[in-house]
RNA sequence: GCAGCUGUAGCUCAGUUGGUUAGAGCGUCGGAUUGUGGCUCCGAAGGUCGGUGGUUCGAGUCCACCCAGCUGUACCA
């Protein structure tokens, strides 16, 4: 059935178009990153939206399709592959492809765009940019303080002042020592942890009674659905709510207070004595005042191994409607020693932290970060176009202003004078270029700055009066344009 | 997935106990002003009232189902 309906322009959910300003913006915004990790020596390396979908992580199990939260497609040899949903998983099937080649450790940087199927919220997009980085094949927790510490040093680079930051560490060593002591240790309770760990991830959202409530019997939210908790003993979360309490007023009252609680395991043990360790080295460094050990940070994923880390901003602002908004954690990672050994026959220890490049944009331009200031950018001159006929003699002004360096263009559009007015106007250019017959003939033009005569009008009621003023508007020979030019550049710089 | 809320012009919304031709502001376009962006005034375009079915003499309004969006929650390897 044939129809003269239109096509409806839209955007799929999730996804954003991004302007001019935020576009640069975010160039500004990633040198002052990428500045930080290449002065602590990590090197660039770029992969490919797409990865075979085994290599980013798993296939959903006993079926031979992937996961839903990843967008995938199958290649013409029915292979499956997927659009990248993080850069940690690329990263380590580039790291083992090229394990003899690269000098290790490995301590590369990379950013881009990944993409998760996962319902679109405020804040959360289906395709939004990280900024990694990572340090493979070293084993030693020396690894994960420095990156603790550039990333204190990269949230200062993008402007963030001492203390509306923290970056916060823990140990999966730690938590795994807490499920051993309640008894939840074994592979028989892996799900059950994992409800587990989702609930202590949620402190700060719900705070500890909600906290509670998920790891006993479940927690009737304000929307009134009901999550099922995790069914543990009394006594079992009062052990996990202690531990995650167990932060103390110095990193060493901290590490005390877990040694109590889980020193008595050997995971729990050892993941006490690697927080010693970096609280050591991040103490020893200067910046025992910013990277706090934190019993409460948990990390979704599962891959991580050891310490885990993550960025949080500690201020809150109000939005448009007037709410609180707390940012929370703007980039987070950890250590994952099993990820790229999947592709290895010797072991390969890695560590690595992610920035969620929007998030953080977001933070910075509701604090008005003076790093994003300066980057709404003015249009360019706009050369109108008198006689349509003439269009070489228009070509041939706009060009003398690019050859100067200055971002010039000739109207292209059919309408009048007016709208041409208009259309400058709206491209926020700095000035028009006006060359009628007369002025040809003379070899004279008229150069209008628009934003002085902007500043004008407001003196100025009746149209007539505004119109026969010419307000801001000169006539030169054209051999001075491009000095005139400069001059009204310079002035509204 | 579950729950709550909301769907009327490009955008933000009004629309009375169900009653004739569904409105406003903003935006867009044109004119007042053949060659001057602002302001002001005048005018115009723009609607399957989310969809389908039902109740009714009559539905934007009431009912049922469906769809979409938002918010919360869950999931997020």
């Amino acid at each position: 059935m044939a129809t003269d309906q239109k096509l409806k322009a839209r955007l799929p959910r999730g996804l954003a178009d991004r302007g001019p300003a935020d576009v640069a913006a975010t160039e500004t915004m990633l040198a002052k990153i990428r500045a930080v990790y290449e002065l602590y020596g990590f090197e660039a390396v770029e992969t490919p939206l797409m990865e075979y979908t085994d290599a980013l992580g798993k296939f959903l199990p006993d079926q031979d399709r992937p996961n839903e939260g990843v967008f995938s497609l199958q290649d013409d040899d029915e292979q499956w592959m997927s659009l990248r949903y993080d850069l940690t998983a690329p990263l380590a099937r580039f790291a083992a492809e090229n394990w003899t080649r690269i000098p290790k450790p490995y301590r590369s940087y990379r950013v881009g765009w990944v993409f998760r199927n996962e319902k679109p919220g405020p804040g959360r997009f289906r395709q939004f940019m990280q900024f990694d980085a990572d340090t493979v094949g070293a084993a030693s927790v020396a690894a994960d303080a420095e990156i603790c510490m550039m990333m204190a040093d990269a949230m200062e680079a993008v402007g963030l002042k001492r203390g509306q930051y923290v970056v916060k560490v823990n140990n999966r060593k730690v938590l795994d020592g807490v499920m051993e002591a309640i008894g939840l240790s074994g592979d028989e309770h892996a799900a059950k942890r994992l409800t587990v760990l989702r609930a202590i991830d949620k402190l700060d959202k719900i705070g500890p009674e909600g906290v509670r409530d998920l790891l006993g019997a479940g927690r009737l939210d304000q929307s009134g659905d009901f999550t099922k908790g995790a069914g543990l003993e009394a006594a079992a979360i009062d052990t996990v709510l202690a531990f995650t309490a167990a932060r103390g007023e110095t990193g060493a009252a901290t590490i005390a207070n877990l040694g109590a609680l889980v020193g008595a395991t050997v995971k729990g043990a050892e993941g006490v004595a690697e927080l010693a360790e970096i609280a050591t080295l991040v103490e020893a460094s200067g910046y025992g005042d910013r990277v706090l050990i934190d019993p409460s940070v948990v990390r979704g994923l599962e891959y991580y191994t050891g310490p885990v880390y993550e960025a949080e901003l500690t201020f809150e602002v109000p939005n448009e409607d007037g709410q609180i908004v707390r940012f929370g954690s703007v980039g987070g990672g950890g250590r994952y020693d099993g990820l790229v050994s999947r592709f290895l026959s010797e072991p390969a220890p890695a560590t690595g932290f992610s920035i969620g490049v929007s998030r953080l944009m977001s933070a910075l331009k509701a604090i008005s970060s003076p790093i994003l200031s300066g980057t709404e950018a003015l249009g360019p001159v706009v050369v109108l176009v008198m006689d349509k006929d003439r269009a070489g003699d228009y070509l041939a002004l706009t060009k003398r202003l690019r050859d100067a360096g200055i971002r010039a263009e000739m109207y292209l559009g059919s309408s009048g004078m007016k709208a041409q007015m208009k259309y400058a106007d709206r491209r926020k250019a700095p000035c028009v270029i006006i060359q009628g017959s007369n002025e040809r003939e003379a070899g004279v033009v008229q150069i209008k700055d628009l934003v002085a005569g902007a500043e004008a009008a407001k003196s100025i009621e009746s149209n007539a009066e505004w119109k026969a003023a010419r307000p801001a508007q000169v006539e030169v020979k054209v051999e001075d344009l491009v000095e005139t030019v400069r001059g009204i550049l310079a002035s509204q710089a």
